[in-house]
DNA sequence: ATAACACGCAACAAAAAGGTTGCAAAAGAG
DNA sequence: CTCTTTTGCAACCTTTTTGTTGCGTGTTAT
């Protein structure tokens, strides 16, 4: 039934982002950053679960949680005929290191331009 | 705090995100984050420039530099016939906040969580 | 004044994102 | 076995992004 996907490390899907890209992404959605405030508090960890409270419908809940799975922000376990969702934290490390990586890196570039501009 | 609908009204064009999510989703496309670099870095600073650098055409690029600048993330300033354009730092300390904001808060509940589980 | 340059706006097309409905398959309950 | 629940997949539609071309406006140089 199920091809054997659910790895998206090598040949990614066709509109996969890469890295922190997908994390910045994924989570520049407040209804996917609700997803996973729901999912880490416990209380809804399903896709029919969350559909039960979220102004949408099942799938429009599966293709965000495929979306936040694909960048390795939440992580899926089969019990039974349920699918239950959890909260990985790893990207999020990631993605605040780039951020804090570009902050710096324009902050030096912006200070060496003023450096430069006093000079002459 | 959490609250951040209704946001700015008369700033913000029709498709605006508000606050962090704008800053999140404008870096998370590639092509935003060289044109961050290459304005802060200061060797093409203006959108002419930029399209000279860039695979795409003087207009693609004026979109994006205007995302980034809804952003916050750029400013420009009309010096004669050319629009300069330089970085601003704010919008990334909010977005990095948010992160870590998002990471504590999840972590707690995962944490939570777990403790209740042990309790059990 | 005229030509060249930088820029903005509008119309348009293709692709992706977000959402819906409908239907089929697997797991549990009666 | 039959029925219900949970899930996945596919087709389809609408809106948003992303990119193009064409034209008009303002600014600088000759």
């Amino acid at each position: 039934m199920t091809s054997e996907d659910s790895g998206e490390a090598g040949s990614g899907p066709v509109g996969a982002r890469a890295g922190s890209h997908a994390t910045l992404w994924a989570l520049s959605d407040p209804v996917r950053v609700e997803i996973m405030d729901r999912i880490a508090a416990g209380t809804e960890t399903t896709v029919t679960e969350l559909a039960g409270v979220l102004p949408m419908t099942r799938q429009a809940v599966t293709r965000h949680v495929r979306t936040l799975e694909e960048a390795g922000l939440l992580v899926g376990e089969r019990a039974g005929r349920q699918h239950r969702y959890r909260v990985a934290l790893a990207p999020l490390g990631e993605a605040g290191a780039f951020l804090d990586e570009r902050a710096a890196s324009w902050d030096r570039a912006l200070r060496r331009l003023a450096a430069h501009l006093d000079q002459q």
